[in-house]
DNA sequence: TGTATTTGTGGAAACGCTTACTCGCCTCTG
DNA sequence: CAGAGGCGAGTAAGCGTTTCCACAAATACA
């Protein structure tokens, strides 16, 4: 079944098939309605691969995660995948799970196959690895920072914006012993996060202190581990903010593991929003940075490229989604927190006691 | 950069080239040395779209899932990734949200590209859509069932001994009110796990009563809604088994929300044993079903039929996972329960009052 | 009516590879 | 020592497209 069956059933040559299947003008109107008819009588679909091996252009786009087990990334490969095919592209994907030696085997596959252009959302740079794509033109998109040449662009986050809502929440309800965990140092997103907290807690007039800086490594394990370590410090902090969901899934895990309440005892920010956080017990509060955004803005970017309007950035905002685990620092306002749980309560639709 | 450049610097034609790469036995050592240096050092990638088009193979195998935000699927997903490209194989995925029309697309999509093997992780049969594929011979993996012909592979689960084992530690707990939360009504994987657990009750001597059985759909939002239902009832079951950890998380969010205890008032089970499970408050005790298992055997499965040594059937099995969700039924053993709590304190290695 | 121009269609080369076939050379055997 | 046989390497066909070029028919112009 191939493009002559087609060119022979509507009675035309191959090149008027190609002609008509790919949208050329010149093919009179009246071929091009035989040349559909024998194409759906057929059942044709072209072959993709022949295709591209004479246009030189696969059609194909790489999307690059760090760990397709964090839900963040599933949300945005949807995304992505949406777009795509959106756009008549197929996508390949890989994940490195910070592993050089994957992220090596990764660009190896996106090259092998040809991919037009590549989006890599591992939020952390592998010089070296890329160049060898830099090297061969295929176009390229980042988040955050990426080396100034052409054909490359970069998703420029806005960390700031949501963080500083974070705070500013958080300074607003009383809090002034804020402590942070951290995602990896290697991450360029994780300290771009780091940095605006920092940032944010100046601008709220409330001095940092290092002690409170906890590394961790945007998985739930080191969440837990992260708590641990706070819980062991002399004075525990009154809010913690993570670095992502799921770093705070892992640390209010651990809180109620030992019986720390939350919000009540210590209030707790996560950063993504991934579905997973409205779920949480409490349901978690967040800092939202939108999938969609993200993932359209990469293929826009490489599209951009492929179709010769490259733009060198575009912008992704984040911003404060407030629920119920952050409130007043504990030992303040204790009668108006009181008040606010009967208000949860009852919003339940039922009596406690209903149940018993 | 193509055989040719090889093949001159190697000083031979393409056709050793192509042997070398290709391992055939006949290339002489010192031929294949010399070409195996010519293409490092010209850093040579074959062009895939050109071996595909000649050998009539793509090296690419798909993946339909369901929905890619489930974290089922990621795990899948991984494990399906790093099985392939071990194998050599390139994968192509696709998700279908549950729509016709997504799973139209995604067949579409893996028939353009010329897949030489396709998993269909959907956990539902969209029968008359995939008949394309088989009409074009393309080996196909399912799970559960399939319909009858060669090329075609079946992952078969074996639902019924984890959700006995399941119910058997409900009964042996004393649960005799056991809710069941099923999937999808067309999802065949769910209609066996109901099945199942009918089936298991009997085995306890619980007589199953169909006003505990409710409808779900596998989400967070589906369990939520469950749980509303279930509170609705004038007499509450005592254990709560849903037909997937999703619902199972959205059960016990919204019972948490109207201040019901787990697994104080009501006892939970979840199926899968997603990662996310064991960071829920309580711990979610679940039924196990392999991901790795569930990939490796698709991709075995594919396998067997391009390598000539098809095999029909592969067995997945299940396995329960006992964590915190599940206890003693309400008003029984109350000391036993206190004596419980104390101890899982105790393990968080902190008072509770220190961090008061 | 004859030539110049446009328009639509077909022929054929090319994309980068695999593989069947061919051919020269070396080794073995009678 | 001649011929058969085997072995390793090269030549070239072909995979299914796109696209350049040529060409015939149709239109425009003189």
């Amino acid at each position: 079944m191939d493009i002559h069956a087609v060119a022979r059933r509507a009675h035309v040559s191959i090149a008027t098939v190609s002609r008509t299947i790919n949208h050329v003008p010149t093919v009179s109107p009246q071929l091009a309605t035989r040349v559909w008819e024998a194409i759906r009588e057929l059942n044709y679909l072209p072959n993709t691969q022949a295709r591209a091996l004479v246009s030189g252009r696969s059609r194909i786009l790489g999307l690059i995660v760090s760990e397709i087990t964090n839900p963040f990334f599933p949300e945005l490969i949807q995304g992505f995948e949406d777009c795509a095919v959106e756009n008549g592209y197929e996508i390949l994907i890989g994940s490195t799970n910070y592993e050089p030696e994957r992220m090596q085997r990764c660009i190896r596959r996106m090259m092998e196959r040809k991919a037009d252009g590549v989006a890599v959302m591992t939020f952390g740079i592998e010089q070296p690895l890329l160049d060898q794509l830099a090297d061969r033109n295929v176009p390229l998109v980042f988040v955050d920072v990426a080396p100034e040449r052409p054909g490359i662009s970069i998703l420029k986050v806005d960390y700031h914006r949501g963080i500083r809502q974070g705070v500013q929440h958080l300074a607003a309800l009383g809090h002034r012993r804020i402590a942070f965990v951290t995602g990896p140092p290697r991450l360029h997103s994780a300290q771009s996060r780091l940095a605006a907290f920092r940032n944010s807690l100046g601008e709220c007039g409330i001095r940092v202190e290092d002690k409170l800086i906890i590394e961790g490594d945007h998985t739930m394990e080191g969440g837990m581990a992260a708590a641990e370590k706070i819980k062991a410090r002399e004075i525990l902090p009154t809010a913690i903010m993570c670095s992502n969901d799921m770093l705070a899934i892992g640390v209010l895990h651990e809180l109620a593991h030992s019986g720390v309440r939350v919000p009540d005892e210590v209030s707790i920010i996560g950063f993504d929003d991934i579905h997973m956080a409205s779920m949480m017990i409490p349901p978690l509060t967040s800092i939202q940075m939108s999938r969609a955004a993200l993932a359209s803005g990469a293929v826009s970017a490489l599209r951009g490229h492929l179709e010769g309007a490259p733009k060198r950035e575009y912008r992704i905002d984040t911003q404060l989604v407030v629920r119920e685990s952050t409130g007043f620092p504990r030992g303040t306002m204790a009668h108006f927190r009181r008040e606010e749980r009967k208000a949860r309560l009852l919003r339940g639709k039922v009596e406690p006691d209903s149940v018993k």
